[in-house]
DNA sequence: TCCTGTCGTGTAACTTTATACATGTGTCTC
DNA sequence: GAGACACATGTATAAAGTTACACGACAGGA
């Protein structure tokens, strides 16, 4: 259900259209709900005929429509509702720790490029995230702003806060990940010092070739 | 895809039946990938049909119908070839950031309600989890040793080591979540420090009885 | 004029996940 | 012997999400 209120999320900053929401889980509100196109049209159409939302029928140019929803009364009633519910956890889907629990079937080397890519995924995402967040915090991200029309400095600054907390802590995470796959690498490095010889035997675990390894199990002994 | 990899990396560890898949995805594996007994059983057949896993039928006790399954070398090449993809992160949805980004609309007091929970949530997490750690680190962790049976000691390593790290990381995400639901209290504290004032008004940005906010502008002014 | 890219709205088919329904056995305790 | 609870396996239905298909308008430059 939570589609439904990250739409409502949205249009109570500003009245949207359908492609405008679409443009924003792809980009702001996508770091905390993503959405394609083709879920957005069907809830909208929902949405208003719930009556939390109202959308009114407008032109571009000559011919082209456009949708513009403005969200109802009702419609912020129910997005009250919703923030004032206490937070749930949806379940824990993390196809990236399922490949690294199971990697032992592979090799160090696969698990080194594995984390060398959490390391670029995640030094991405911080880089990306960092702007937006100081935009935010002195007050030139546009979305933001629109928030904050006609509102009281005290509120201005309560949605700042919130806004700041919700990308610091993204951030943060971000660099978590990142500081928790270096010291993996190192931890990975370390362990291929204590067992040099199994570093080449990549496909050990894999067939059963393992003659290789069993030769240097003394080796093994003789380092631990 | 990934509930089919976490099924046969499961299977990897040991045979065994829907049930104790069930039991898994709830939790050990089920850290990693959650997934009910009603998605597991279907999924257990197509994974025979497609000749991954392989299952024999058993009785316990009289009448009572087990079916057990076992990985076949087609299901492990198939493991294989999972955990070397490099890997995917899922489109970001998170319910809990939802809420907070539009929780401007509610209060402070809702807020710090939100975040007094989220410490909660992941404080039980860690405290779950670290032991289960511990249990891997000393060797006391069943199921791991359950994997790590017939294999060299430079694999039991990696084994080993891949499981600190996955159940580690973990950890120190729950971590920083609780570190990061304090800070953001205390700056929740801050803000209400700034504009004592409004922390009263709490109804004052859902209907437009902002009277009371207006009022005490000058307060803020003040302030600020 | 054509072409490309953005703007704009939808539907169709499929996969995945959630929730509930449905049934029966084995084991232990009161 | 009755009842509670873990063991064990499924199906049905609906909701949510992904991917592809489908159409057309506008604006700009080549």
């Amino acid at each position: 259900m939570s589609l439904r209120y990250a739409i409502l999320g949205s249009l109570s900053s500003c009245p949207s259209s359908g492609y405008d929401l679409a443009l924003q889980f792809g980009l702001g509100l996508g770091w905390f709900w993503s959405a394609s196109h083709s879920q957005i049209y069907p809830e909208l159409k929902r949405l208003e005929e719930a009556g939390l939302i109202e959308g009114t029928l407008t032109t571009v140019g000559e011919k082209l429509e456009k949708r513009m929803y403005s969200i109802t009364p009702t419609g912020i009633d129910s997005l009250v509702s919703f923030v004032t519910d206490s937070p749930n956890y949806p379940p824990n889907r993390d196809p990236e720790r399922v490949q690294l629990i199971f990697s032992d079937l592979s090799s160090v080397e696969n698990v080194r490029r594995h984390l060398e890519a959490h390391v670029r995924h995640y030094i991405k995402r911080r880089d990306v995230e960092r702007p937006i967040l100081d935009s935010i915090a002195d007050g030139r991200h546009e979305r933001v702003q629109m928030r904050l029309a006609g509102k009281a400095p005290a509120q201005q600054a309560f949605t700042i806060l919130l806004r700041e907390l919700a990308y610091g802590g993204d951030i943060e995470r971000a660099e978590l990940e990142i500081a928790w796959a270096q010291r993996a690498l190192r931890a990975l490095d370390e362990y291929v010092r204590r067992y040099p010889l199994t570093d080449e035997g990549k496909a050990s675990a894999r067939s059963s070739d393992s003659v290789a390894v069993d030769e240097h199990e003394s080796d093994d002994a003789r380092l631990a």
